[in-house]
DNA sequence: CTTTTTTTGTACCATTTCGCATTTAATTCC
DNA sequence: GGAATTAAATGCGAAATGGTACAAAAAAAG
């Protein structure tokens, strides 16, 4: 605690505000970093899992520095989400872009999204949305609406990807996209909860292969 | 607390264990009836959600009694538990079993998921598998298995369903009844999130008549 | 060097939590 | 009616929890 980071004379964050030197005593921790622990820990706990103690030891800051940097713990689990959807959403938004073959795009997409659910140093995490929606969706409108936020993002982009096919003249048009992407979205949660009660990976992959088969109008094996 | 049931001079449980008068003081609860109570608040907040008081009050026991009846809140939610798969199961067990048509099946099926979803007075309750699956079964192992269990029970139901259908022609042998299993239950999952999160029954509907159509292989609206 | 500003670190508080020990009540058996 | 048995009721206690008050520390500004 003696030869610490030196406050930051040119500290390599992104952060908008204050590029210039700050008034009082420099920060000892790194915002995005704590954040990321944070997530971590919610994503294996859950909120009511997780204390404030845990997440003070995770993240290096003491329980008044939490506070006044992401408030109480519920406004840090909104901002953990948040981070969390971000994360995602950057990772997946290459793929969902791309102008791959469906099928290849649905592959890409759902092993991506396998990485992220079967993470977790402490046994699979699964998908954090669902989590959410299982648990403080209920009761606190404004996560509820991120959480259908999340939903419909997926909704969305699935639709997009099967709607691009029908063009390109991939997949019969006699399904509706919708109808499809709604398949593909449970295909998501259904290895998002598969996952966290750990079915083992090879199970994951062939649930997500016959729905590919499926969706994509395959009819052989 | 006078005129009580007067113990249980032939008392209408189908409890196998003494049928006959009991020694000491009369229980002045029904386990059946508290463990519905129980079921009904776990399902409602989750098990870290809902603390003793809250069981004590909505059971009428107190907590000692509670302990005596179903042991500590691990075992009490284990048995509310394995109560609501017993509850589910029984409802579905006909409709399993009926010979009617594929698409009837299918829909008799999710029209009564629906039901359990959508059910409770503070808003809908999912599924308690899934809830389960999300939070308690990823550190308790037994809790994990009963979990893996339920998912297993539906998927092995729904493939018995499509294997009929297959065999009386319905269906095309073209694609594997294990994977229109896994998306049948993809679609038991993704409604039970969704209901969750207070997605509206409209919707929820209108998802699965899109993933029945796929299933059962309407090629048309 | 002093003041001002911002953050850290310690300690504390009120509440809630689970679990149990003990006493009191209600019933059957003798 | 008295002993034995079973359950209810009260209440205690130790631990954990979310949140905060307050003083010490580290930097910039004057």
């Amino acid at each position: 605690m003696v030869q610490k980071k030196k406050t930051a004379p040119a500290l390599p964050e992104a952060d908008a505000t204050s590029a210039v030197k700050r008034r009082g005593r420099p920060r000892a921790y790194q915002p995005d970093v704590a954040l990321g622990k944070a997530l971590d820990l919610f994503r294996k706990d859950g909120f009511a899992g997780t204390s404030l103690d845990d997440l003070s030891a995770a993240t290096g800051m003491n329980r008044p520095s939490l506070y006044g940097a992401f408030g109480d713990k519920r406004e840090l689990y909104i901002k953990s989400y948040q981070r969390y959807r971000d994360d995602a959403r950057a990772a997946m938004v290459d793929i969902f872009r791309d102008e791959l073959p469906i099928r290849q795009r649905l592959e890409r997409i759902y092993g991506l999204a396998l990485g992220i659910y079967l993470s977790g140093e402490a046994g699979p995490r699964g998908c954090f949305t669902v989590m959410t929606a299982a648990s403080e969706a209920v009761f606190d409108p404004e996560i509820r609406g991120l959480v259908l936020e999340g939903f419909s993002e997926f909704d969305k982009a699935f639709a997009g990807c099967f709607r691009r096919a029908m063009e390109k003249g991939e997949l019969t048009t006699s399904v509706d996209a919708t109808v499809l992407a709604h398949l593909a979205s449970a295909t998501i949660h259904t290895i998002a909860i598969r996952a966290r009660a750990q079915v083992p990976r090879k199970e994951l992959e062939a649930i997500v292969k016959g729905a590919i088969d499926v969706m994509v109008g395959a009819r052989a094996k």
